[in-house]
DNA sequence: CAATCATTCAAGACAACTCTTGAATGTAAG
DNA sequence: CTTACATTCAAGAGTTGTCTTGAATGATTG
């Protein structure tokens, strides 16, 4: 084959590796912190040979990292990079009508669920005590790193604990990424019940990504 | 499926469209300009049969945007952030040794080929008058576009036009983009023959990306 | 309206991907 | 050294992608 071709088919080989919803979700799980496979498949819900499978394709793409730490394998992204290439796939993905905005339609039936709060205009809301930023992802995740003065509310526990909610602020709650599920569907579930409530514009990846403090623990 | 792989699979899909070689080919060529199908095909060196249903892949996917025009159809980029994601991709495929890196060892033989002149060296020495800018695509592309102040030498014509270039001034070449193989192999060719070359660290379609100017016709 | 041309469609052969199952490997602990 | 455990490998069935060939569609031209 021609040379031309041959780097083309290795930048495609990169592309073929994010070109199955599983593996961008494992991805999207490795960006909240390095993970065995065993927790990947979890997370995940695949089996364990599934997911060591498709981990295997992203490694060999070069998009994430393997290291035996005792009788486990941890994974990693390989670099920030990865982040940023999955940020411009899932940007010209939104302009594309017929998937994404179809199925956020047909799920969500909230296009005002799209508008999400900027990380500056938290941050200066949050700084004012404006809002309360709820982190509605799972206990351990919250604890790998999070939005300093996020407090951890999993989406599962959410409905249980709305008392502990400040009455009067805005809610901005914020999880895996742009388009985790759990923060639109917290939006959704505050919003019925009367509080005003928005997504964060990105997941903790995101606000990492941007460079900006993080803090870890089980505080909150 | 459950809303969050719906998502993931409509990102997905973006992605399988770009994880093929001809599809990165094509949508290099259409970066340079809008083009037929039969144009594509030709540039392409796929049967126009293929070239279309490749074509309709990357439009089922978002990324280019056909319109009829007489008897035609005229494909075209749907938006610049295809470029960005297309970038994005080989960002991080060039951090991946076992792809990229070997194949430009093999066939260019040359490490010292991969540094190349940032646009803004460029812009400085070409006011200077120390670098002769020279294009190295077809005439047709040249026409459709191009950095002003370049010279067009097609790569088929640089050898027998050697003695048009200026004696003294370092020579910087550029075509399609980071990795088109034309660029590469006129550096190669003229350092050869004991010139001092170098690439241009991008293509037209970067240039126009990072907001420059660009020049039209067939001068010079 | 018949002829021509660019593009798309349809069908078929072949290759690659995906998931499951059960066995194999490699490491740690008893 | 045996056992237990996390991960990987290997084989197989079903699905999907790729390219070729020849016909069909849609638009212009005479």
């Amino acid at each position: 084959m021609s040379p031309k071709l041959d780097l083309l088919a290795a930048f495609a080989g990169v592309a073929r590796a994010l070109g199955n919803a599983h593996r961008l979700d494992l991805l999207e799980h490795l960006a909240q912190g390095d993970r065995s496979v065993e927790a990947l498949a979890d997370k995940a819900g695949l089996t364990v040979a599934n997911t060591s499978q498709h981990l295997q394709a992203l490694r060999r793409a070069g998009l994430v990292l393997g290291t035996r730490r005792g009788k486990q394998v941890i994974y990693r992204l390989s670099a920030d990079d990865v982040l940023d290439l999955v940020a411009a796939l899932r940007t010209v993905g939104e302009r594309h009508a017929t998937g994404v905005r179809r199925v956020v339609d047909d799920y969500f039936h909230a296009r005002d669920a799209l508008d999400a709060v900027s990380f500056a205009a938290l941050r200066e809301r949050l700084d004012d005590g404006l809002v309360t930023l709820i982190d509605v992802r799972p206990a351990d995740e919250f604890a790998d790193g999070h939005v300093p003065g996020a407090v951890n509310i999993p989406l599962a526990e959410l409905e249980a604990r709305l008392g502990d909610l400040p009455g009067r602020t805005e809610i901005v709650a914020y999880c895996r990424g742009p388009w985790c599920v759990l923060a639109f569907e917290a939006v959704a579930l505050l919003r019925e019940k009367g509080r005003s409530a928005h997504r964060l514009e990105g997941g903790l990846p995101e606000w990492r990504r941007a460079g900006l403090d993080l803090a870890t623990g089980h505080a909150q």
